[in-house]
DNA sequence: ATAATAGCAGAACGAACGTTCGAGTAGGAC
DNA sequence: GTCCTACTCGAACGTTCGTTCTGCTATTAT
């Protein structure tokens, strides 16, 4: 139950930012009065975000970056399992990554260093995969940099360009590009 | 003294994002008060961002698009022009883009096709770049996606990562592979 | 000197914000 | 039947929001 709730919270902060989510329009998606979302979440606002970035999070990293570490399969099948499971993740969200949201405004100064601890982690993740494809350190460094910000970069661009498609593209392309 | 008001807001809406900039904080970054900035912006709020906007747009079309055009000049070498360009147009804002910062949000219901078309149209010139490296179109057009995908990529993942240095690592990694 | 204008801010406005309160209903435990 | 807990909501709270009103101070033109 709680969980159908906390569903129905994510599109409103993902599209309005946590500056922009007002507990009307959170309300208003769950179906429930303002108060009684207090209910579920006595921290309010705050906790509500606070709880929805840590799903984000752990979902996230369910769904793309745990492929990285399941060493019994080959290293370029991993990657290719982490880029359709990042592209999964974020199409649910009609393109856009709710930790990214976060990660921008006011939430920012709060979340910060969750989101850059969590971020520096799976980046190592990722550098670790590119050396047992044989890179060397530096080299490794710098397609795992190149990944993420293609994947970050086509979504936002997506939203630049209004076109959803973009990210889609974008996924084909990379995943073209690592043979 | 309108355009040192004006640079004096930018930082406000690119940390704060447009609903969370607050009157307040709008005034005390320019040393006015609440009211005083309506003489300037009878409009208020939503005038002082769309102001902000379009000087944003004219101000990363004249800093880094228009390099491309500058036809005189051979390709490869617009493209680096265009990528130091853009690279100094957001150091300035420490990493950021306040038309990607507009595009999300509430703002973005407001000036969304703004932004939607003046990126379609700066895609199309980049587009145009790399067919006259000898790209067929299918290819540079996949070309101009990555190049746009991995500035801005960058630009969020440095966030993300909460390392200012990794977009620079990002432009000077792009600056390579383009040769 | 006087009039006119541009710029500025203190104080107040209604509206919307996030939050709290108190009452009320439903359902299971004993 | 009586408790208890879980849950919901209308109404109100104090605060802050964006905005406006009013009058003061410079500066400039006449």
């Amino acid at each position: 139950m709680r969980d159908t709730l906390l569903e129905q919270l994510v599109p409103v902060f993902r599209e309005q930012g946590y500056a922009g989510a007002t507990l009307v329009q959170l309300a208003a998606a769950t179906g429930l009065g303002k108060a009684s979302l207090y209910h579920h979440f006595p921290g309010g606002k705050a906790e509500m975000a606070a709880v929805l970035l840590r799903k984000s999070v752990a979902d996230l990293q369910k769904r793309a970056f745990a492929h990285l570490t399941r060493t019994k399969r080959a290293p370029n099948e991993r990657l290719q399992a982490f880029i359709d499971g990042f592209s999964d993740y974020v199409a649910e969200g009609a393109g856009h990554c709710l930790v990214a949201v976060f990660a921008q405004g006011p939430a920012a100064g709060v979340h910060g260093d969750l989101i850059n601890n969590q971020f520096v982690d799976w980046r190592n993740t990722l550098i670790a995969v590119f050396e047992e494809l044989g890179e060397k350190r530096k080299r490794a460094r710098r397609s795992a940099d190149q990944l993420i910000d293609e994947l970050y970069g086509g979504l936002l661009t997506a939203k630049l360009l209004g076109d959803p498609d973009h990210f889609t593209r974008c996924v084909k392309r990379i995943k073209k590009a690592l043979g």
